[in-house]
DNA sequence: TATGAGATCAACT
DNA sequence: GTTGATCTCATAC
């Protein structure tokens, strides 16, 4: 179990953000595996960093190895982790994990007893592990954030990102291939 | 199964 | 005033 350390997240989102399949993401002790997530570079015009920065995206102009989360459509919590050198402003979005711990937490949080809708979805990963925008800037390495690599390589799946209407084309959006714990099927 | 409304906020026009 | 990296619930097919 390795954890994964700032040098992890100084390289390039499209080298990061597959290699996020199948690693594990602990929040105070709750969460689990990374099934799905989104990469998002700063000369995307689908990032938040793409018109410059601002209050609200100003961790993801920071170094790497620090979260960056925002407010989605006035009422849900998106988790990013922030990538490349400093100043570069690009991230990954956590769109879905497998849960592993702290199941019982996660399902009071979610009102939920379905096993597959806790963390389906970036909205959802936030309200399971109970991430908030109070928690933007916090590094990923220390408490409470526990993030640790992936052991053997899975299979990735690849695909079109969801819910958005700029560069809506590219294909970075990364998941286990075959898990029934994404936000929708890949295909 | 599929569409539609509502919730609610920061950035931008 | 509009839009968006969303989700839930209601109603319709």
């Amino acid at each position: 179990m390795t954890p994964l350390t700032r040098d992890f997240f100084n390289r390039s989102v499209h080298a990061v953000a597959p290699e996020l399949i199948g690693a594990t993401v602990l929040f105070n002790g709750v969460g689990g595996e990374i099934v799905e997530v989104e990469a998002y570079h700063h000369t995307d015009p689908a990032a938040h960093s793409y018109g410059g920065q601002t209050p609200r995206n100003a961790v993801m102009f920071g170094p790497p190895g620090y979260a960056y989360v925002y407010r989605s459509y006035g009422i849900h919590w998106c988790l990013n982790f922030v990538c490349e050198p400093e100043g570069s402003a690009s991230a990954v979005l956590i769109r879905a994990l497998r849960p592993v711990a702290g199941l019982q937490t996660m399902r009071r949080r979610r009102r939920t007893l379905d096993e597959r809708l806790l963390c389906a979805g970036p909205g959802r990963v936030c309200q399971a592990l109970g991430i908030t925008g109070r928690h933007s800037g916090l590094a990923l390495d220390p408490p409470p954030f526990t993030l640790t690599a992936r052991g053997a390589t899975p299979e990735i799946a690849v695909g079109v990102r969801i819910g958005i209407t700029k560069a809506a084309e590219q294909p970075w959006r990364y998941g286990l291939a075959g898990s029934r714990y994404l936000s929708k099927p890949f295909r």
